[in-house]
This record gives C-alpha cells, structure tokens and sequence, in this order.
DNA sequence: CACCTTAACTGAATATCATTCAATATTGAG
DNA sequence: CTCAATATTGAATGATATTCAGTTAAGGTG
C-alpha cells in the first residue's frame, strides 16, 4: 500500500537525492535520505489535499510508513515540514523552467516567462490551491528556492539595459509574494484566470521596464513546460 | 481591571460605531455593539502581543471581560475574529492617510503617500510584527478596508494620465500582498530598513509610472500622520 | 560470531486549545 | 410581575501536535 504511493507520487516531485553524494554515504544515511524523502513526498501529497492546517501528522507519518514520533527526528515541527514540502515543490518547477529558459537570448524574456509559468501553475494546478492559502510560506519558499534563478535573471537583464533593478533579491521578493497573492486570489474566484496575463504585466512593471514594453513581454508566445519530475539536477549559473 | 485596558487601547484603535447608528438602536443592541467592540480590542492587543496562532481565545475573551463561549456568539471563528481585527486595524489607519491626502493635489502622490505609510506603520510598530506572520490575513484585510481608498487613488491618478492601470483592484491586490511580505521581509531582519523607499519606489512602478517618475514620487516630503485612533469616520468618495 | 554501544524508531500518553452545548441569567413585552 | 425569547456562561469535548520512556536495529570490536 504505501509502496504504491510511493510509486505514484516519485513521478511527481522528482527525488533531489544526488547520486554521487548517496554513494559517498554510509547505509543508515541512506536509508535516512529515503526516510526524509519519503516524508516529504507524504507531507506533499496530504497536505496538496486537505491543506497545510488540515494535514495531519499522523496521516503524513502513516503514508511515509513511519511512526507518528519519527517525523520529528526528520523536521522540528509540522511547520517545518510544510517548509520543506514547499521548497520541493519550488524547486522542481525552477528546473523546469530553466530547462526552457537556458535556450533563450531576450535576458528579459527569460524573467517573464519564470513569472508566467510560475503563475499558470499556480493556478491550473488543484494541487497547488489548497498551499496556497498559507501564502507566507509558500512565497517564502518561492523566494528560496526560484531565487538564486529569478535574481540571477533580473541582473542578467539590468546589464542588458532592458530592466532597471537596483535590489534583486527585494524586487523578487515582492513578486513572489505579489505573486503568491494574486493567484490565491484567482483560485478563490476573486478575480478570472483572465487576469494572469494582467498580473504578469504588473509584475513585469515592477522590474523599471516601461508598460508598454511589460505588455509585449507578457504577449510572448511561449514554449511548453517539461513534465513534473522529469528533470534531475542542475546548478545555478 | 477591566476598565483599565479599555481605556488604554481605545486610544490606539478608533471605536467604529456610529454614534447616529447607536442612538437608533434598542438597549441591547448597543451593548453587544460594545461588547463587539471590546473583543475586537482585546484580539487586537493579545494578537498583537503573541501572534495570531499564540494567542488564545481564553485570554481574549477574558480581556474584554465576557465567558469563552460568547466570542462564538460574535465571530464564528478564531479566524473570523482575527480578520475583524485586522479589517480594524487597516481602516483606521486608511482613515489617518485619507485626512492628510485630501489636501494633495496630485493624484500620484496621494497613492505613494498611502503605500509610503502603510509600509512605515508596518515596519515601526511592534504591534504590527505579530500580525504580519499570517500574511494572507493581513493583505486580505488591507484589500478590503483600504481598498475603496487606494484603488479610488489609483483611478484618479490613470484618469489624470499620471497611472496606466488597467484594474486597480487587481493592481492593489497586488500591491498589498507586496508591501506584506516586504514588511515581514524587514522585521525579520532579511533586510534592512532602509529598503522602505526601494519598496515604495517598486510598488509605485507597478502602476506602470515610469521608473524615474517612480523614484521621484519616492522622494517627496511627506508631512505627519495624525495619531492612531483620533480620526473618527469618513466616506470614500 | 556474540557482545555492546550508540543511534534511530515507536506509539501510547500528554498538553493545549478551539469549539460546543446544556444550564443559567437577562431582557423586555404584555 | 410573568414568561417566552435571547444572550451568556464555562465546564466538557474532541482533535491533534508534540514528547518520551521503552524497544529495536546497526555496525564496530574482540
């Protein structure tokens, strides 16, 4: 039973267990790896269905298959846990979209489309609205883990003259939680998914482009995002 | 005992009933509005003391002087109670910003004056840092109380050519969960405080105000807020 | 291989509240 | 004053995050 979860959900988030460091690594931390992982997996897929408040500790510990005391030798607290599960999911999507974004000339072009996907995932994806509620977290995650490539391309883009960022690390912190906000938004029928194309504007005029050339960028047409968990590894350059 | 706390935080948070209202209505009425009223400020002081999650719905209840079930008879939730006090909090102090913008005379000023505000309210008071954990809570609460103002501001500034908003709510919204999640950004020490004026500088690009224009609009003296709780009411308009 | 130390794991027990609800008090109409 | 309706109370409930004393497994050692 918790085999076939496991199953069913490794095909969803892809494992950031490196390879070259588990070799290095004795049995038990191995074993530890997969333990943390297997948390991770079950923290993600029980609270992407009942939402973080909702989420028990025991039903995340029962699916990973461990006593409902483990879960606290792996993550201090459930909190900490919603973190990590977070942050996984952050991390897999910034793969995805560098995957797409590393063939791209426009530095630009290349932030737009990050805010985009993040957004269209956001907010197509039923798994992401029950996260969403808790918006602190998940753009703090947002922060983290698309941060070193979010910030790397607004200065990317600054040197070529198309955007005027004097503070990255703050100008994405503020899309993210800007971000986070207006999707949450959406999924609560506040405002029609028309409105992602708006909010890719706004958030593009944050950046010191004009409006007219936001509106541009934002028109783009875009190329399809790989497949959840389908890309392995890559560091930021 | 009582009494004493009464006193103190109706200085800091303006009573909202209507005295008009009030006179229309039966004995009881008036004193559930009261009693409304003195649960809204004890939220408002415990969940500013310990955070919205610490505190306890026990020492609420006691503080404004009623039995732990009759906060139920109130608010349907811990929730619902915590957003009435938050939904306080930011009309107040819209009211405070609306006192001083209706002398200005440029519409984009007035806006910049607003965000400038929020964010130095946000940043300085202790009371605040609480509350800005549960981020979603507290934007929500800034749409939907200093909304009616802000995204008025936001029109008037679009009609004066000065703005190129294309729907001020969702810009606001936007807006709103930017300045939250900043703010939080500062408190916890994740930047310094000298990135208010970057912050206000980003929200005013949002507008799709050009980013000279933006800086500029940042840099303007700003006269003196009135004090908390010495505005009474006032109509948007 | 048997022993032992160390670390990991377990799940029943604990502690903490939000929330409910049966009982009680208050109100105001007649 | 009486009584039905309403508001209030606070002890009891239920849910569940977290702890911890006891148990199990790992791997190093002679």
């Amino acid at each position: 039973m918790p085999e076939q979860h496991e199953m069913e959900w490794i095909l969803l988030l892809a494992d950031e267990t490196d390879r070259r460091e588990t070799k290095a690594m004795g049995r038990v931390a191995r074993k530890q790896l997969r333990k943390r992982e297997a948390l991770v997996l079950a923290g993600y897929k029980v609270m992407s269905e009942r939402g973080i408040d909702q989420a028990t500790m025991l039903e995340i510990a029962e699916l990973a298959d461990v006593g409902a005391g483990t879960v606290y030798s792996y993550f201090k607290s459930k909190d900490e846990l919603a973190i990590a599960v977070m942050e996984r999911l952050m991390y897999d999507l910034a793969l995805r979209i560098e995957n797409v974004t590393n063939s791209f000339t426009d530095p630009a072009q290349v932030y737009a489309f990050g805010v985009r996907s993040v957004i269209e995932a956001a907010t197509n994806d039923i798994r992401w609205k029950q996260l969403l509620y808790r918006s602190e977290v998940i753009a703090d995650a947002m922060h983290r883990r698309m941060g070193p490539f979010a910030i790397r391309d607004l200065e990317n883009a600054t040197k070529a003259g198309r955007f005027k960022v004097r503070d990255a690390s703050l100008t994405f912190k503020m899309a993210a939680h800007a971000i986070v906000g207006s999707c949450l938004a959406i999924t609560q029928g506040e405002f029609s998914s028309d409105a992602v194309e708006e909010i890719v504007v706004r958030i593009l005029c944050m950046t010191g482009v004009g409006e007219d050339e936001a509106v541009e960028l934002a028109k783009r047409e875009r190329p399809p995002l790989p497949l959840e968990g389908s890309i392995v590894s890559r560091k930021v350059t």
